[in-house]
RNA sequence: GUGCCCGUAGCUCAGUUGGAUAGAGCAAGUGCCUUCUAAGCACUAGGUCGGAGGUUCGACUCCUCUCGGGCACGCCA
């Protein structure tokens, strides 16, 4: 029986390698006519097994094959085994349970992996599972009336890691923040900064009236407004100065918002607003695209259900067939009279975006913007033809505490925590991880002391110590050998065949998922993955780490053994540079060391 | 009334898209500092995965029903 040659180039991880190579033994069974098949090889899976004792990987090829081969999968296993123990990379093959077959890698394999995380650096685990899809991730969005607060953090975090890992895993991200500029709330913007463009021209305005902004932000704003206009508006008719205090306004609340942003390293490509969308004519266009489908029609909806309104009146609307694509009901786009309804312009907005060649879009709002998502998709459809895909990563409140103790938020009252508060409190990199430690969907509490504590159960603390303890090993060696002798490239070189322990090879093979997880958390739009898996991982390390106290030959400097060492290093430096990967999708800076410093810097 | 989300150890939460004996941290108990950082590590104990059916070789995961909690549900914005 021949060799199996393994075709490998460079995305491939050992996954889809070892992926390749069963695929390969199953045609060669074919081939040899000891296995017949009367249908395609149905989809199977190359994982590590959850207990390690099972092997490097598993697979559940045969399992899947027992219907085309019409054989029990034991027995198709047994057909595999003998094709895949003869591969040159693998050691040992076993068949266990159902008809698993569990493969045992020879340890240069793992020992390579070392090479190609020193090889390929900041880019190891990028995947092309995106080929370049074209996707366009909206977050944050605030309107611009005011500066950001703890309640829109979350959804900036997740959105721009959501960016960041899906450029990882291969797409052609945008990231896009749209800002409402026309609607009521920016009047009200303009008229509290009128208010306190009075008051910093010495008038006494008195308290803030109900239906104003109460927060002392717009203070400033009315101050800037004297710096540039002076006395030009006052006295004179809201006609004549809402229109230039407005656009003052929304551009001052938007200088803000971007430097607020850019306190936790979030910039992003574009920034699209509604009035752009009325004015240049892209609202009228999406509306008569609409049109030209045949999916706007005259008609009567009946009245809502399960809602009891005292003034429903039925009256002939302006209505879109969104029923034709899976909601519920068709929705108006006309008022009774005649203005445009409040989400034409978010329906002209995505048009916009399947305009631009996106295919895949994915909003990142509050869970309590829950009917928008069966508002929007009908809308994403009709202008693709279904082509384009729109999901929504839906985000729960984050409750603040101090102390253990709740921190009332107030908007009316102006009194909020604000992001800057919090990035100058526990730093950019530990709000940014701290938010990444929950699926989106669940509640979240940032507590401010507990982010900061030094202790395992505080997972940002716990996976920057993994990255310092590694910084700190290297410079210990760096005495040893220089540390010109521990660059990646220069480690690439070094012989690892020391590298052979039990609990050295499980780290590596921790890494070795870095991709797997990239993929996965990629596919379900779900970034704290990435911080699970950091936290894995640096358990891992931490644990070998701790190895050394009971048994002195497994600590990763051993001075008396220079090779072994020398080989370690090259471990330590594949360590620190996955969590580097991994920080990065999440935008969350390594530290160096931790012992007086806090997290501070992006 | 309808739709979406959640329900996993005493507490806070993961769970590799359907895989093998369901996992972490905290809290409880035990052991480990002559060290490259004990800011930690190892071990013990803890479960009817809300409940009941179904789909199949196999279900925390998919389907139906049901109970409990959250959020939405206008021609308002």
């Amino acid at each position: 029986m021949s060799a199996i040659p393994i075709e490998k180039n460079d995305t491939m991880t050992i996954y889809s390698s070892i992926h390749a190579l069963v695929a390969q033994a199953v045609q060669q069974a074919v081939a040899e006519g000891v296995l017949t098949l009367n249908a395609e090889t149905p989809h199977f899976v190359v994982e590590p097994p959850r207990d390690p004792a099972h092997g490097d990987l598993a697979t559940n090829v045969a399992m899947m094959l027992t219907k085309a081969a019409g054989k029990p999968p034991r027995a198709i296993a047994e057909i595999l085994k003998k094709h895949l123990e003869s591969a040159p990379v693998v050691a040992a093959v076993e068949i266990a349970g159902p008809g698993f077959i569990n493969l045992r890698l020879r340890e240069t394999e793992w020992q390579n992996e070392i090479r190609t995380i020193l090889h390929d650096g900041r880019h190891y685990g990028d995947s092309k599972l995106g080929q370049g899809t074209k996707v366009l991730v909206e977050y944050v969005s605030a309107n611009p009336t005011g500066p950001m607060h703890a309640g829109h953090v979350r959804g900036a975090v997740v959105g721009d890691a959501l960016a960041g890992l899906l450029a990882k895993a291969g797409y052609d991200v945008t990231r896009e923040y749209y800002f409402n500029d026309a609607g009521t709330q920016v009047d009200v913007l303009a008229r509290t900064t009128y208010l306190r463009y009075r008051e910093a021209l010495g008038e006494d305005i008195g308290a803030i009236p109900e239906g104003f902004y109460p927060g002392e932000y717009l203070k400033d704003v009315g101050q800037a407004l004297v710096a540039r206009d002076g006395m030009k508006w006052q006295g004179k008719p809201e006609a004549e100065w809402l229109d230039p205090v407005r656009e003052f306004g929304v551009q001052y609340m938007m200088r803000m918002i971007r430097e607020d942003l850019d306190l936790i390293g979030i910039h992003h490509d574009v920034f699209t607003n509604e009035r752009e969308m009325i004015e240049n004519g892209t609202l009228e266009k999406s509306f008569k695209i609409l049109e030209d489908k045949g999916l706007i029609y005259v008609g009567t909806l009946p009245p809502p259900k399960g809602k009891v309104m005292e003034d429903w009146e039925p009256a002939p609307l302006t209505l879109f067939r969104s029923s034709n694509f899976g909601d519920s009901t068709d929705r108006p786009l006309k008022k009774r009279d005649g203005n445009w309804a409040y989400i034409m312009p978010d329906i002209a907005y995505h048009y916009d975006k399947i305009r631009r060649g996106y295919s895949l879009l994915i909003n990142v709002l509050g869970t309590d913007h829950g009917g928008y998502l069966e508002r929007m998709r009908p809308v994403v459809s009709a202008f693709s033809d279904s082509k384009a895909r729109l999901e929504v990563i839906f985000n729960s409140i984050v409750k603040v505490f101090k102390n253990g103790e709740p921190v009332k938020l107030s908007k009316r009252s102006g009194n909020l925590i604000t992001l800057r508060e919090m990035v100058e409190q526990v730093g950019a990199g530990a709000v940014r991880f701290f938010m990444l430690t929950r699926d989106p969907k669940s509640q979240l509490d940032f507590d401010f002391t507990k982010v900061v504590e030094q202790t395992r159960d505080n997972p940002v603390f716990y996976v920057q110590y993994a990255h310092a303890r590694c910084c700190s090993i290297l410079r210990h060696a760096g005495e040893i050998f220089g540390a010109d002798e521990l660059t990646a490239e220069k480690l690439q070189k070094a012989d690892l065949t020391p590298i052979s322990s039990p609990e050295e090879l499980l780290l590596v093979k921790g890494m070795a998922n870095w991709s797997r997880v990239v993929e996965a958390a990629a596919t379900a739009c779900e970034p704290h993955r990435v911080a699970f898996y950091l936290l894995d991982l640096a358990a891992l390390f931490h644990g070998l780490w701790n190895k050394g106290n009971d048994n002195t030959s497994l600590r990763f400097i051993v001075a008396d053994n220079k090779p072994l060492t020398y080989a370690r290093m090259a471990l330590i430096k594949a360590v620190q540079t996955v969590l580097q990967s991994g920080l990065a999708v999440m935008g969350c800076a390594p530290l160096e060391e931790l012992r007086n410093e806090r997290p501070t810097d992006v």
